[in-house]
Formats: C-alpha cells, sequence, structure tokens
RNA sequence: GCCGGAGUAGCUCAGCCGGUUAGAGCACGCGUCUCAUAAGCGCGGGGUCGGCAGUUCGAGUCUGCCCUCCGGCACCA
C-alpha cells in the first residue's frame, strides 16, 4: 500500500449576521460528501469549515441587537453548528476569524509577507469626505460643491490604505491557470474568471482606516486588514499558517475549495495573488458550485421563502435531504429544491428502492434460513457491482455527486431486479433448491452491502444502519473503498430484520406528508432580530410623494435603467431613472401613478442625471412592481 | 450593450472526435409475481432533438443567422 495520501477540503466562511439556510447547507453538505468520500478511499482527510466575523455587517448587527460584538459572535457560531450537527456534517475543524491564536498571527503574518516580498506598497484613498454621511462623495454626485443630502461643503480628505499589488499577478495568474487546466472548475468558472484577468487587474485596498473590528495591520496599527484579505486566509490559518509550520506543512496545500459561484473570483484571483506574494504554494482546485433555488426562486436571507434546511433534516434525519441535494443536482450547476420532488425521490430511490429493498432481503432471509446467508460467488450480480463501484469512483473522484449516487442506485436497481428473476419464495418451497436460496439471498444482500458503502458519503446514518442489519457495525472510519465494496465470496452474514427505514410518505393520508404550502413557522428564537428600529422622525427625513409618469423611455445600452420624465406636483417635470426596465415596458408607464422618493441625492447613471427614485417592490431574483398611487393626484405626500 | 452557458419525451437530465430504428430515471398507463413500505418486475408511450438556412453520402452531434432562458461585466440611489 502506497503511503497515504492527504486531501485538505474547505467550504466559504460564512457571514454570522443572519442563520444559515438551505443555500449554505448546500454547499456544506456537498462538500461533507466529498470529504467522507476521501476518507472512504483512504485518505488522510482534513474538513475545515468557519465563520467570517470581522464584517461590518455583523459588527452593525451586533451593536443593532445591543450585544458586544465578539459575544454575538459566539452566539452565531453556536446557531450554526447546531445546524451543521444536525445534517451531519464531518468538519474536522471550524475557525473563525476572531480567532486570536490562529487566525490573526495567520493574517498579520501573511500582510507581513506580502509586503516585504514589495507587494504592499502605502497609499492613500483620497476625495471629498462628507462628515454627515461618513462617507466619501464621488465628484459626480456632489450638487454645486455641496453633498446633496446634508448640503454641506464635504471635506478633501485623505485616508491612508494599504494596497495589494494584484495587477502584477495578471501574467503568473494566467500561466497558472494553463498549468493546471482543473484549478477553477467548473469550466464555466473557469472561462469567466479567465476573461476577466485577461481584461486586467488593479491594485486593491487591504487596509481601513479607523475602525476597531478586525485585525490590526502588522505594520500599521491605525489600520485594520480589510476582511476579504482577512476572510480568505482562514483557509491556511486553520492549519497553521504562521503560528505553527508542521502543521502547516502537514497540511497545505488545500486540495479542494469549495465555494459558491458569487466568490470564485476571489477564491480564484486574489487569493492566489496573495498566496504567490507570500510564497506560498496555491491550492489545487477552487471548485464553485450552483445555487439551489427553492420552488424557482433564488433563495436569500432576506426572503420569507426560506427552507430551513432543518425542516425535512427535522422531519426525515439529514439522510434523504442529503441525497437529494447531492443526486438530483448535477453538481457544480444550479438546482431548485422543491417539496413535491423531495416526496417524490424519498418515495422512489428510499421508499421503493432501497429501503424495501432492505426490508424483503432481510424478510426472506428471516423467513427461509433463520436470518443467516453464506457467501457465494456472486455471478452476474457481482459483475454489475463492480461495474458500479468503478462508475462512482470515476464520478466521485471529479465530484460528481449527482453521477456517484446514481451509480449506486443502479446497483441498488440490480439487486431488485436480482430478485425477481431468482425468485428465491420459489426456490424454498423446493428444499431440493435450498443452495440456490441461500445464493439468491446472499448475492442481494452482498449487492445491497456494497451499495450502502457506496452511500456512505451521502447518507452516512443510513448506511450505517443497513450496514448494521447486514452484520457489519465497524465504524464508517475502518471502511475502505477498496476492501469494502469487492464482492465477497466467502462469510456468512446474520442479517437482522427491523422494519422500515424510510416509510413512504403518503400525501393522502396527511400524516408526514409535507407541502409547498407548509406555513413557515417564525424563526426560532435565536433568529436574528429584525432591522434597526428607526424613529417616525428618522422616517420623516424622506420625502415620499406621488409623482405620475408622463414619459419613459430606455436608456439606450442599459438593460434595467427607464428614463421617466414624471409630474410631482412640481413648477417642473423631474428626470428618474429607474432600474425597472426588466419588468415594464416604457409605454406601459406612461399615465401611472406612482410613489418616489422627492429629497433623493441627484445620481448620474450611464451618462444621465436622476432626480429621485420610483420606490418598487424587488423581490430577490424576481421582476420589480411599482407602487402604484392612483388616483391620488401628483404630489400628494405620502407617509 | 458586451462576454459566456443552455434550449433533447409531462418532469430532471445523458447523449466523446457527425453515422444502424434518439436514451436513462421519475411520473403516467397496462400486465404480472407475492419476499417486501399497495413496494418489486415486465411492457408501453412514438419527443419536428428551440427555429431557419447551410456543409456533408449522412447532423441533437459541424457552420451561419434568429428566438427564448440563465449566468458574468457595465448599469440597477
Amino acid at each position: 500500500m502506497a503511503r497515504t495520501m492527504k486531501f485538505f477540503l474547505t467550504t466559504a466562511i460564512d457571514f454570522v449576521n443572519s442563520r444559515p439556510h438551505l443555500g449554505t447547507a448546500y454547499e456544506k453538505i456537498t462538500a461533507d460528501v466529498i470529504a467522507r468520500y476521501r476518507r472512504l478511499a483512504g485518505f488522510d482527510t482534513h474538513f475545515l469549515m468557519g465563520n467570517d466575523e470581522h464584517s461590518q455587517n455583523v459588527f452593525r448587527k451586533a451593536i443593532e441587537q445591543g450585544k458586544d460584538p465578539l459575544a454575538y459572535c459566539d452566539e452565531m457560531e453556536q446557531v450554526f453548528r447546531d445546524v451543521w450537527r444536525r445534517l451531519d456534517l464531518s468538519f474536522d475543524d471550524f475557525i473563525r476569524t476572531t480567532d486570536q491564536k490562529r487566525h490573526k498571527p495567520a493574517v498579520q503574518a501573511m500582510a507581513q509577507a506580502c509586503l516585504d516580498n514589495g507587494d504592499v506598497y502605502e497609499g492613500s484613498y483620497e476625495g471629498f469626505y462628507c462628515v454627515g454621511c461618513e462617507a466619501f462623495k464621488q465628484e459626480k454626485d456632489l450638487v454645486e460643491g455641496n453633498c446633496p443630502i446634508h448640503n454641506t461643503k464635504p471635506q478633501w480628505i485623505r485616508e491612508k490604505n494599504w494596497f495589494f499589488r494584484l495587477s502584477k499577478y495578471q501574467q503568473p495568474l494566467l500561466k497558472h491557470y494553463e498549468q493546471h487546466p482543473t484549478f477553477i472548475q467548473p469550466d464555466i468558472r473557469r472561462n469567466e474568471i479567465l476573461r476577466l484577468v485577461e481584461g486586467g487587474l488593479e491594485d486593491i485596498s487591504m487596509s481601513r482606516a479607523g475602525q476597531s473590528w478586525g485585525i490590526s495591520v502588522p505594520f500599521d496599527p491605525s489600520s485594520v486588514v480589510y476582511v476579504w484579505f482577512d476572510a480568505l486566509i482562514n483557509y491556511a490559518a486553520a492549519v497553521g499558517y504562521g503560528w505553527d509550520d508542521a502543521l502547516f506543512k502537514k497540511w497545505w496545500p488545500a486540495n479542494l475549495h469549495i465555494v459558491g459561484k458569487d466568490i470564485t473570483r476571489f477564491h480564484c484571483v486574489i487569493w492566489p495573488a496573495m498566496l504567490m506574494s507570500a510564497k506560498v504554494e496555491l491550492p489545487g482546485q477552487v471548485f464553485g458550485h450552483g445555487w439551489v433555488y427553492f420552488k424557482g426562486e433564488r433563495m436569500s436571507k432576506t426572503m420569507g421563502n426560506i427552507v430551513d434546511p432543518l425542516d425535512a433534516a427535522d422531519r426525515f434525519g439529514p439522510d434523504p435531504l442529503r441525497l437529494y441535494l447531492a443526486k438530483e443536482i448535477p453538481y457544480g450547476g444550479d438546482g431548485d429544491f422543491t417539496w413535491e420532488r423531495f416526496e417524490e425521490k424519498y418515495n422512489a430511490d428510499l421508499a421503493n428502492n432501497l429501503g424495501n429493498l432492505v426490508n424483503r432481503v432481510a424478510s426472506m432471509t428471516e423467513r427461509y434460513q433463520g436470518g443467516r446467508v453464506a457467501a457465494t460467488g456472486g455471478g452476474a450480480l457481482a459483475a454489475i457491482a463492480a461495474h458500479s463501484v468503478a462508475a462512482y469512483r470515476t464520478a466521485m473522484d471529479v465530484h460528481a455527486l449527482h453521477d456517484g449516487a446514481a451509480a449506486a442506485f443502479r446497483l441498488v436497481s440490480a439487486a431488485n431486479n436480482y430478485i425477481a428473476e431468482t425468485q428465491p419464495w420459489a426456490l424454498a418451497k423446493d428444499p431440493s433448491k435450498a443452495g440456490q436460496l441461500n445464493g439468491a439471498l446472499a448475492d442481494t444482500a452482498e449487492a445491497v452491502r456494497i451499495a450502502a458503502v457506496l452511500l456512505s458519503p451521502i447518507m452516512p446514518a443510513s448506511s450505517a444502519e443497513i450496514l448494521r442489519r447486514l452484520g457489519d457495525d465497524r465504524a464508517q472510519r475502518d471502511r475502505r473503498l477498496d476492501a469494502d465494496t469487492a464482492w465477497r465470496t466467502s462469510g456468512e452474514k446474520q442479517i437482522l430484520n427491523t422494519g422500515a427505514l424510510w416509510p413512504r410518505i403518503e400525501a393522502d393520508k396527511g400524516v408526514v406528508s409535507v407541502s409547498d404550502e407548509t406555513p413557515k413557522a417564525p424563526e426560532a428564537p435565536a433568529a436574528p432580530a429584525a432591522p434597526a428600529v428607526i424613529t417616525i422622525d428618522d422616517f420623516m427625513k424622506a420625502h415620499l410623494k406621488v409623482a405620475r409618469i408622463l414619459e419613459a423611455e430606455k436608456v439606450p445600452k442599459s438593460q434595467r435603467l427607464l428614463k421617466l420624465k414624471v409630474d410631482a406636483g412640481e413648477a417642473e417635470p423631474r428626470t428618474i431613472l429607474a432600474g425597472i426596465a426588466e419588468s415594464y415596458e416604457p409605454e406601459a408607464l406612461i399615465g401611472k401613478s406612482v410613489v418616489i422618493v422627492a429629497n433623493l441625492a441627484p445620481r448620474k447613471m450611464m451618462g444621465q442625471e436622476s432626480n429621485g427614485m420610483v420606490l418598487a417592490a424587488s423581490p430577490e431574483g424576481g421582476a420589480a412592481i411599482v407602487l402604484n398611487a392612483e388616483p391620488a393626484t401628483p404630489g400628494t405626500r405620502v407617509r
């Protein structure tokens, strides 16, 4: 046996300003499947997860709730860990970016290394700064030199900033992509990144001045490391970078970073550049997975349609959900979750096929042979098993989880077939065919055993239970893909007949049935609070009023902008640019009365100035719906 | 607007470098066994392979144009 290979994989660390939902759970579950597969395949595996805490949003969220930021993060860690536990995730390590012992020294070490190698320089961000807004203003946004919101003259200030020389790494990155074709996967993401980098890279700010929530820049204690720079380093920090060389040497480089497709650019461009700068080896692969939609709609933290992953996991255990996510969604692409489909797959794959198979084998073995079977040669079924195992490995080696799962289920089907062909119940009636009877049952049981081993990364608890019933109650860590998927031609099994693993979901019985109409219970107590409370005075700062649309036309070259001329009861019609071109034809809007924000700072977009904003309901990923103010007359105050 | 991806049976999808009657799973219908969770097994449905035009002896499979959908970029205060 060759020396043990290591496999270090990570998932994105999560912001803790809201609890995990199906979208984040999807990433962790699929990563967990991969981690478990690698362990099964004999790799010395290290699976890292964690939380990203140095975000201003997290800081704000904590303050809103009147909590100390760190205490808030502590609480959220428990919320996250609780969800992950219920999904049966087998992470080996969990890192937080507020970790003082591991993360802080790593971040500081890498910042220092980048500085030492000449890739960090002091620059300044300068511009008009409005004290009232606590923000820099673009010159184009100023009205007669004043901040349009506060009507005061902004100051010209320079904020010291540290920049990372990303531009220097354009060619090295392109070269790396070329030499390592699978560095970015799937190919769609790779193409995107290639084009992005080919288009040129700009240096980026890697520090923020005047903030306290973050890790201080080692060579400039008055600044903190910018959150993205901070966050990426978690992968190296967790395994010793900057604080334990031996540990780092053991695990680095990471073999696989699993991230959402929205942040592949950070992981495929900035992160490798940082590592090159710090003279650290690059990870083997970044895999950008897709989204899981819910009934075709994008999952989002702010949406009400959150399917708490625990809904499915709590009702049926984590495995049916895990199987659904791994098997029904080609890994790398987007997928959809609906309760109908979940139910359908649950009944077909688990109740009817696998569960029922386990049941009938156990039942017949018990009835005909007192629960015992003696292994035989196998024959046709053994050959099918071998094919399934091979297909499964091929798929799983390249993270084609859906194909891997399908391969395992082909073996399950073959076993069901085999029973129909051999008809053990008929053989049982003829004492002279006892040998054939045993052979049929033993072969079927052996096929089930192998299928369970294949499925163990996807459905760990269920597979363990099946294997236990088949007389293998070893710990999962003691199983190995090679040895345990080989057809056994000798030995006896004592099979337990202990009832259904997955009772069918019968919609019309209404007992365990679920449906899309299942009302969402209010979020659990740990749910984050509502947005910050404001006073009536705060609200009144916004001057909302009714305006009638006089003209509407598309803004050239813009995908979502419409240019509107509206009568807001003022002397002159005003021009407003609204991002609703995807939902409305210009003509359809003329004559409509809508609600606008009248005192919003003017702003230029696509070369044209907008004076105000049209209020619209804006579903995540959906079509905007402008608020209908008819029949109120233009100029009427809205409050 | 620019750049990518996709459009194959009701649903979810396979279909390398072009080649016999276009496939799988699920759902559905019929038949059938009875060990089993009214599960299993067998059979079936005849889908213009988004549209048009080309290349070719021959095209879901190549080329061009068009339509639709989805992503990325600009833009969405």
